[in-house]
DNA sequence: ATGAAAGCGCTAACAT
DNA sequence: ATGTTAGCGCTTTCAT
């Protein structure tokens, strides 16, 4: 491992720099051997500049260096890996590129990753199982040394091919039935429970839960939370369930709005969203009708908008770490790339209530 | 013999195993022998298999495909790509992933490589070119068939070594000089012009351009158009370059209040920001300092806010097509894979003036 | 400290 | 329609 680091370090370290100048208006693709021919050395000597040079003499050291900066070669990464077995890369494989929540992840992902030398592709499932596949295959197919997945939100899933495949594997914001895989996500069954507390302390009785995805472990977490506390507040928990994307909150309040319209049930007094996305769904087609937020309805919501929540602070939302889920899930697969045998862990970080206007209490 | 081999590189690319209670004792990873071995045929066989079914018969082709399945069977892309030269494989490296701009650009791009049947990784310089070439090297190195990129912001850059390998590549978002690439990018020039008539209308006539890495061609044509428009108008430009990030817009737009507030020079009437990261930047601070907007001071700004701008359309601005720049750069880099003679192109996509109540003239 | 040879898993180019 | 052979560019092992 250690080796292999300084390996990839030097290869950074290797190859020119900017610039237009090129000498061959045909440039061919180098490769060991033509480096050790200019270098007037064997291939082996090319090999070890890169993955271990101590063991080169100074002055074989520099001829060699002069000429793959001469040829910028770049070593042929599927050829390394196909002889070692391994690749220095690692990826992440989110379920929905444009969410706020899995770019924050990203970030945390990337900086933890770079740090220890490896290289960091990212993939998107779109929330779609077959695309999924298709990447853990493109991956697997690739021998990366580890995959950060947040698995589609589907009954089924691909775990069994990476494990079938052996591939370290951290699961990040979503757990997985009978699996024995790293986990880490945010503590939204708190995160239910925060928001329904608040609700109630507020004075709201009536709350609904609006969206998600059924079944995908961070919606039933966060449904879970908020029906305990309905519970343990003697009240009748309720919830109108679909994804995790704004045309579901837009969907689901829509249809809220006309059953409240033509009678058959009562608008609620609080909305809590499943996600960031649902909430603002919600709020848009709330405001589409004529409703006014806090006044005639509450809405909360779990994730936070970055830029909006700067400009107008006005949903209530419960924030998770996401920056941290990601840098957590890094540290995770780096260490169980290094001790496979290690114990399985759950990391559950710690969410966070922010109270804002979206659910200030009419008087 | 070769078997011995073999065995001992999966001990090593595996980690030993804490002996513990694994459902396949013997979790191999299988190759094309493996496969052929169980069905009874030869490796071209199971070749052919992926790359060309139609090439077997009925019989032949099940029999393969249960073995396949059975053994979860995934080619080894290396290999294949070892063989082939090439990949499958497209990249896009964009310079921040945090940017709602590239990520709808990664989505347009996703959209058309998957349809064409190409996986699609995902690299972030993150403004930094030392980042970028590894980035590039990476992908050199993996002989991907292709790379899209939006090149940091600095002098130097890294297409010389993409050019050096011989890898298509189209520019996305911000030009080069001296380079034969295509590039893809919104007509940023003409946002400049619409977004300082618009002003000019208004009846603003100090108008001063804030942000922005100056030399980076996005900037460039955007401070380009605001100039050219104000001189028109017999109006003299002013301008303070920084940086694309928020950090850049609170701290000119700091600097201006201060130098306003001590008598030095006047506070605009209106402000151009470089991007919408710096807007929101020039946004918080006037706030933060007492002054309103648009009745102290006008703003506007490059690329829209996805979601700040449903829940509450405030800040005018240029809206660049993000998601058909990757899309049709995605077609120009699929284009130019088939054939590397064809004639550059530079695709400039029309930008689209969004007037808000941040530049409506007080009366 | 350096080199020669074998082979990683696959496919292109020939067989049959 | 299927099989055989010879590498792709690299690193491992075993010499020197």
């Amino acid at each position: 491992m250690g080796n292999n680091m300084r390996a990839f370090r030097r290869c950074q370290a290797v190859g020119s720099d900017a610039g237009g100048g090129h000498r061959h208006a045909t440039s061919q693709v180098s490769n060991v051997g033509d480096v050790a021919k200019r270098a007037g050395v064997s291939v082996m000597t090319v090999s070890r500049f890169f993955n271990d040079p101590s063991k080169l003499a100074d002055d074989t050291y520099q001829r060699v260096k002069h000429a793959v900066d001469e040829l910028r070669y770049v070593p042929n990464a599927s050829a390394r890996s196909l002889t070692r077995g391994r690749s220095d890369t690692l990826a992440l494989v989110v379920a929905d590129v444009g969410h706020p929540f899995f770019m924050s992840v990203a970030r945390g992902v990337e900086d933890e990753t770079q740090a220890a030398g490896y290289t960091l592709f990212l993939g998107n499932s779109n929330e779609t199982l077959a695309r999924e596949k298709r990447y853990l295959q493109a991956l697997i197919g690739r021998r990366v040394d580890g995959v950060i997945l947040a698995p589609t939100h589907g009954k089924r899933h691909n775990v069994g091919l990476l494990k079938r495949h052996d591939v370290p594997t951290v699961l990040i914001d979503r757990r997985l039935p009978n699996h024995e895989l790293d986990v880490v996500r945010g503590d939204t069954f708190q995160g239910g429970r925060l928001l329904t507390e608040h609700l109630l302390a507020e004075g709201y009785a009536d709350i609904v839960f609006v969206g998600g995805y059924p079944g995908v472990s961070s919606l039933v977490d966060r449904l879970g939370g908020y029906e305990r506390t309905m519970r343990e507040a003697g009240l009748e928990p309720r919830s109108v369930l679909g994804s995790y994307h704004q045309t579901s909150g837009e969907r689901i309040v829509k249809a809220m709005i006309a059953d409240a319209r033509n009678g058959s049930t009562s608008l609620p007094e609080a909305i809590i969203a499943a996600n960031n996305m649902v909430a603002l769904g919600a709020l848009l087609t709330l405001r589409r009708h004529g409703l006014r937020v806090p006044d005639d309805i509450a809405v909360a919501g779990f994730d936070d908008f970055e830029i909006a929540s700067q400009l107008d602070p006005f949903l209530t939302v419960v924030r998770q770490p996401a920056y941290d889920v990601g840098r957590e899930a890094a540290r995770l697969l780096l260490d169980r790339i290094q001790d496979s045998g290690r114990p399985r862990e759950e990391k559950v970080l710690p969410v966070d209530l922010v109270v804002r206007r979206s659910t200030r209490r009419p008087r």
